[in-house]
DNA sequence: ACGTTATATGCGCCTTGTTGCATAGTCAAA
DNA sequence: TTTGACTATGCAACAAGGCGCATATAACGT
């Protein structure tokens, strides 16, 4: 399981609130691993009844009060073993490819348009990765380390979109030139 | 949910059992959607009371007897519901991100191992792919609805893997050359 | 006064997915 | 003759995720 991991990864760079990490699953953590305000809520007790971290509660004036979580050393710890533990690639699954299999036998049209959401979507991200690979990596990937990691976690998401938008292309290319045969099934 | 449907398309493009429906999703339908035999079994009885698949008691000689599952009109109907249906892409969790991140924190030792395992993989997947490739379509995605649709989540599952084994370079390279700075967190 | 947005936190139910275990017949090799 | 591989089917328990709903405070505009 990694949501846990993931958060206890966002809380190692810094302590933050529930809130404050329903925000970087919205970004950037979230360019990696999704997950809804229900979710890391859920966990966020049962990493302190871990003692993977602490929470210390915040009194604030002007907006109610919080509880801001903070990685203890058995999570780092927990944290450390996961990271050397192996394992695979996420499985895959991919519902697109599903309604492209099912086009084959039933009609391309919904497909069509499906595969055009699909491309605003992933070309969306993709611009928007592009931008910060200007903006924070025009120089290069970097020296140290830490930048190094953020720089490949960024290359990975480009690529990716990358990768789907040429996908859309060829597959709308392909399929718009009205296929002959085979209407019918 | 897209299972349901994944077993749908299968069964559309022939009947088949359970046991049928597992080794397909060892194989062509499972490079887009894994789906363990525990999974399948427990769908099927649902298809069949939605009355998506009618099922057929087959003995055999020399096996087990087995249960033959059909698609229904209704399924059929079910299914181009589905696809007209729009759905976003997948929601993306990486763990192999999470970890990179959690490298520039902790240390990269144990991540490189990790990367080099995922190149394998991604490599091996990929070499079949483009194998298949080679051998159903040295011509060209051909002419026919159908050969085409195959040939597109062919390609989808080829620029995923090829994207993945050139990040995976990119990583390595880039994490191999000891980056000097900030070294203990 | 009233709605909207942002901050801040959660519960409950249901579906989906994973893991481990279980059964039972056939066939071929060791 | 036992061992393993293949065919064929499942259950139970649990972990993870999705969806809907709920509750407060406080700032800000209208």
């Amino acid at each position: 399981m990694s949501l846990k991991h993931a958060m206890l990864v966002s809380l190692a760079e810094r302590p933050a609130s529930g809130y404050d990490l329903v925000r970087r699953f919205d970004r950037s953590v979230g360019y990696f691993w999704r997950a809804s305000h229900q979710q890391i809520y859920r966990e966020l007790p049962k990493l302190e009844a871990a003692e993977w971290v602490s929470a210390e509660a915040v009194a604030q004036t002007g907006k109610p009060d919080k509880r801001v979580y903070a990685i203890t050393p058995q999570g780092r710890a927990a944290l450390d073993a996961w990271l050397a533990r192996p394992v695979g690639p996420e499985p895959v699954r991919e519902s697109l490819m599903v309604k492209v299999r099912g086009a084959a036998l039933l009609g391309v049209d919904a497909v069509l348009e499906e595969i055009q959401r699909h491309r605003e979507v992933h070309a969306d991200k993709l611009a928007l990765f592009r931008r910060i690979e200007r903006e924070d990596f025009g120089q290069g990937p970097g020296d140290d380390r830490k930048t190094r990691c953020r720089y490949l976690a960024l290359r990975s998401g480009l690529l990716y979109h990358e990768s789907w938008v040429s996908w859309c292309d060829e597959a709308l290319a392909l399929l718009s030139e009205t296929p002959p045969s085979s209407d019918v099934a």
